[in-house]
Order: C-alpha cells, then structure tokens, then sequence
DNA sequence: AGGATGAAGTTTTACGTATAACGTCCGTGG
DNA sequence: CCACGGACGTTATACGTAAAACTTCATCCT
C-alpha cells in the first residue's frame, strides 16, 4: 500500500484527521479523552505512520533545518563544528545538513540544488569572499563563522580570535630565540588567511632583528611540501621557523625539511594552526593553536536561532590555546 | 515584504497563477505565446521569486534528495563517496544531504531529524551491524556501501572487492619474505572489517610457516598507537609486519614503532587500508589500498536511482589498487 | 430553571504548487 | 456558413498537515 496519511490513521481509529494531529502532535490535553488518544497512536504505530514532511513544512512555513556551509570536508576542524551545531540544533528540534562546497574552498554553486528542501537559515564557515552570492540571494538568515566581521550581509557573525593566536605562536617562536622566519601562507583569498598574516607581521614589530619571509602554498600536504622546499631553498641565510597557516600546511613543511636532510625541531621549528587530528597524527607532533570548534558551531547555531526569534545575536571573539608539542625548539645556529 | 509566492508573480505579470507555473516549470511550449512567457519571467526576476520548496515536494510527492549516511566525516574516503554521489545527483537533478552517524560509527539515531526534509531514498555506507535501524524503519529504498551483502534490507548494494585489497596486501609481504605478521584490527564491529580479518587468514593458507596476531585497535591514531605498543611490545619474536585495517590504524603503529625505537620499514614494515590523505602526510608515506571511493559514491547514486525508477540495479564488487609506498620492505632479521 | 462552563470532538480552511480539465477566439477547409 | 482544431490562457482541484472556529452534550453555579 502507499504510505499511510493521517487520514488513513483517522480511519483506522474511528476519529477525524484533526484529532490525529492533535494526538501526535501532543496538543491535546483537554481536547481529547485519554482513551481516544491512545486508539489514535496505536493505530498509528500499526500503520506505521510517519507524517508527510513535506505537508507539514508547507503549512508550518518552516522546515526547523539549517544549512551549514564548509569548504571541505576533510578537514576536522568542519567536523568539529559540525558536531557543535547540531547538538544545539537538537536542543532545539532542529535540522542541519551539510553542504560541502565542491570545491573545496571556493565559490558555492546552488548549495540549494544540494538540500532542496526549504531552510529555514543558512550558517557558513570560513568561506572564501566571493563565495556565498548564491547563499546571499536566497534572502534567508545567514550566520558567518570565521568570516569577515566587516561583511554586513550576515545577520550575525561568529569568531575566534585568530589575531591573538598568531601572536601568541610568534611570541612564543620569537621567546625560543627564532629570528629568521618563514610564513608559508594558504593560497586562498579568504579572511580567516588574512588575518594569520596581519597578526605576524604585528607581532614582529616588537623584534625589529626578525626576518620574515612570505610563501604562498595550497591547502593540501604535497603542495605544501612543494612551495617550502621552494622557500627553504630559496632563502639565504635559511629560516629557522616555519610559521603554517594551517596543520596541513605544517605536515607538508615538516616533509620539506626532512627532504632536505634537516631536522625538527633541531634544525628547524614548524608551527601549525588548528590543533587538526593531523597534528598530533605526524612526527613530531605539532606545535599549534587550538581553536574551540565544537564552541565555534554552538555559537553559530544559537546566533542562528536568535535571529529566527527575532532576537538580536551578540559576538564576540572566542579565545584560543597555544598547544606547544614536539615542532618547535630554539634554534641551533 | 513576506516571500513572493507565484500567485504575486501571476499579479505581477498579468496572467494566472497556473500560467506561471507553466512558464516557470519549462512546460508551455504552444501553450503560453513567448511574449507573455517573457513577461512572466520579468516579473518572477524583478520580485526575486524563489518558489516554495516545500510546497512542490508536496504537490510531486517526491523530493529528489537522498540522505547519504557516513560513519565519520574526518575520514576522507567518504568526502569522496560524497563527491561521487553528489556528482551523479546533480546530473540527475537530485540533491544529496549528509547525515554523518553522530557516534562515529555506531548507531544513527534519528537520521531525520537531522535532515527533516521529506526523502525519496538513503544511501548508508560502511555502517555498523545493527546502526540503521530507524533508516530501515522509514521504509525508504535503501542502497548500501560497503556493507554486507547479505543484508536484505537494502535494495542494492555497492561494495569494493575488500578481500582481493587485503589478499594483495598480505601476498605483498609474503613476497618481501615476511612470516611474523601482526593484525591490527578495527575495533568495531562492521562488515568491513571482518573482510579484512577473513582475508588475511585465507591469504596466509598458502604460507603454512607463517605467525599471525591480533589485536584489536580503536580508530584513533592515538588508541592505535597504544594498542600497537602493547601488542608489539609483549610478542615474541617480535612481528616484522603490521597489517592494519585502516590508515589512520596505521598511522598510530609507525608511532608505536618509532618509539620502540624501532625504524620503519628496515625493523619493522606497517601497512594501511584505504589510501586516505593522512597516507601520504605521515612520514614514511604508507603502502596500502586504494579504494575507489568516488566510484562507490556515483555507483551508490546510481543504484538509488534506478531503484526509484524501479528498475533492478546490479551490483558488482568494484576493484581496489594495492599502492606500494616506503612503509614496507623485505624484513632484516 | 437557565445560562455559563468545559470536555471531547468535528468541520473547515489555508499553506503554495503543478496540472488536468475546461473556455475562447480565430483562421480555414469543405 | 459552419464545424473544427490549434493557440493561448484560465479555473478548479489535489497533495497532507495544523489549527482556528464551530458543534454537541453534560455538568455546575446561583
């Protein structure tokens, strides 16, 4: 048979489609006598009823699912947030699909044909800047994380103080004795990138001895490892810190280094960003930042669902943890 | 203004809601004359008409969104079953939302609410024994990857021919003369793990001089190592090959070797299983199997697909690669 | 006694879309 | 001169649910 509507569960149990809904939907203390109530659910559980999600969409105007936009997925730091989002989405009988932007961190093309059903909002993470126009034009609320405060277009914005973690990793490179620094910089044009390389910059100022050297590198180990033995090799005198944008970056700098027949952290300090599985996955183990991921899609969702309420959200910047491992030493020379 | 609907487009335009419908839904060919289509199209633009999704799905009674259901999103193998599947999807106007398994792999409870758009069909891969219970429970069509045949519930299957990838593996040792093997062995109890298991003692049958151990290892590199140490360390004589089940399984034996202090692959070699990102990130770059993960994903679609249309799908065990990196070579002792 | 109250339902309506069924006008062939 | 079929639309309806508005009947207070 085709799948059981609330009608046919009336049927079966002798009442209307509306005291269906009104038992199922748990509205119906006073309204309809305990006895009839139960008829009412096991007729529904005999049919194996499941209401039409659809149906109750349309006449609720609201679906109580959000779409949370990542640049990729195999990143844990996405999956992090994932995990928070939709633990507070629970809280709150509500949805999150995910939509991971096929490529990779780049322009988001109709996220909508990848979850066609209705949303009630929209939570991006750490997009690149002309990425979201499709998520813009939908006119739906959207929630930023580890975007650009400055982009108005979000309802709300959630952050985490890259600024401070940058300096704190600079500041603790510089405390080992490091002078002569290399950046290997993500090649993508997004915000949370931009910031990492301010935050070197300003925090060098304070050892006007410091050397600093920019390389751009992809966002994957080999590609990492390509552009650092470009920069290691390049450089005279040769960097004694590596400062990563990323834990990816950082493990492709680390096959660097032992390519040229160097060591970490003896030789050569690497430092990554993230506190990713990877970090603690390689050897030696990485020195890094760890950002609060799973805070980072808490926040995110309950911004979402205050904008919902009509509420206004507040950010603020979340704080990070300097993780010191096994990449970093003072250096030798 | 609340959202336009296609009844104030119809306003709009001067014409009928059903005119609008028509246009829009690319089916008025010699029914609506072009310069009213236009006209139609002008006022859907100039109002930002997006229609109603819920709505349709109601009125189609199909929503073309399948739920892909994954254990993990940290593990890239199903960032490209997604891929693969997403691909297909699209092709086919059809959406794919995500839906990973909140307890790793265990247990999907409540996939729906994740995902509360109404579905035409799921696709689950690599799940645990008795995870989909409430998947099988919706009465959706069901399509399963990498899991066990046997299971009838499914309307199709897509598996990878496992047992060939660890045959290979394990012939690959015996052929570098290995005889004192270690399994480490997933601690979970999936169907694709007891290939694994299967195969290496069907494989080592042509070697009757040949030690086999197992232990049992979580799927962290952390719990791994641990596991790796303890079994490592109280084997005598000591293995000289880790088959593992995973590469994030052996990720954590190359640590455990190492700080037995113990070189890889001159005392002792370690494979992996799955050829993910991290294989070629730890230092050496591990020798394992590559699955052919976004064909699982499009062959997964594929099936899905067919089975709406309710067509038969076949299903046939798709052919891994065995990649033979710096982790394994002939045994020294 | 007689209206007010409340329990226990039912009838009706609306959500926005897609499409089947139905009109209307006009040119044309017989 | 009239029936007929295309071109161009419109009207009406159904999808399944939630909930507002309404009915019925028994009880209770004054």
């Amino acid at each position: 048979m085709a799948r059981p509507t609330s009608k046919d569960v009336a049927h079966a149990a002798g009442v209307s489609q509306a005291a269906v809904s009104l038992v199922l939907g748990d509205k119906w203390r006073g309204r309809v006598s305990e006895a009839t109530a139960e008829r009412v659910r096991t007729a529904a559980r005999d049919l194996g009823y499941r209401p039409n999600l659809a149906a109750r969409n349309l006449r609720l105007g609201s679906t109580r699912t959000v779409l949370l936009v990542v640049p990729a997925l195999t990143n844990d730091f996405f999956a992090r947030v994932y995990t928070g989002a939709a633990r507070i989405a629970a809280a709150h009988d509500f949805g999150v699909v995910l939509y991971p932007s096929p490529d990779g961190i780049g322009p988001a093309k109709d996220p909508f044909a990848s979850a066609r059903s209705a949303l009630d909002g929209v939570i991006a993470s750490s997009m690149a800047a002309g990425a979201l126009a499709d998520i813009r034009g939908a006119d739906l609320p959207l929630v930023m994380l580890d975007s650009d405060p400055a982009d108005t277009t979000a309802a709300a914005h959630v952050n985490v103080d890259l600024a401070d973690g940058m300096r704190q990793m600079t500041e603790h490179l510089l405390s080992l004795g490091h002078r002569r620094f290399l950046h290997l910089a993500a090649d993508v044009d997004s915000w949370t990138f931009a910031v990492r390389a301010d935050s070197i910059a300003h925090a060098l100022r304070t050892a006007p001895d410091a050397t600093l050297r920019t390389e751009h590198a992809p966002l994957t180990v080999h590609g990492a490892r390509a552009a650092a033995e470009r920069a290691l090799t390049a450089t005279t005198p040769r960097p004694t810190a590596v400062l990563c944008d990323d834990d990816i970056i950082a493990a492709g700098a680390c096959k660097a280094v032992r390519r040229l027949g160097l060591r970490i952290p003896e030789d050569i300090s690497v430092t990554g960003f993230d506190d990713l599985a990877l970090a603690t996955a390689v050897d030696p183990e990485l020195t890094t930042i760890r950002m609060p991921a799973e805070l980072v899609g808490e926040r995110g969702m309950q911004a979402l669902l205050h904008v919902l309420e009509g509420k206004e959200p507040q950010s603020d910047a979340l704080p990070v943890e300097l993780i010191v491992r096994d990449s970093t030493a003072p250096p030798t020379a």
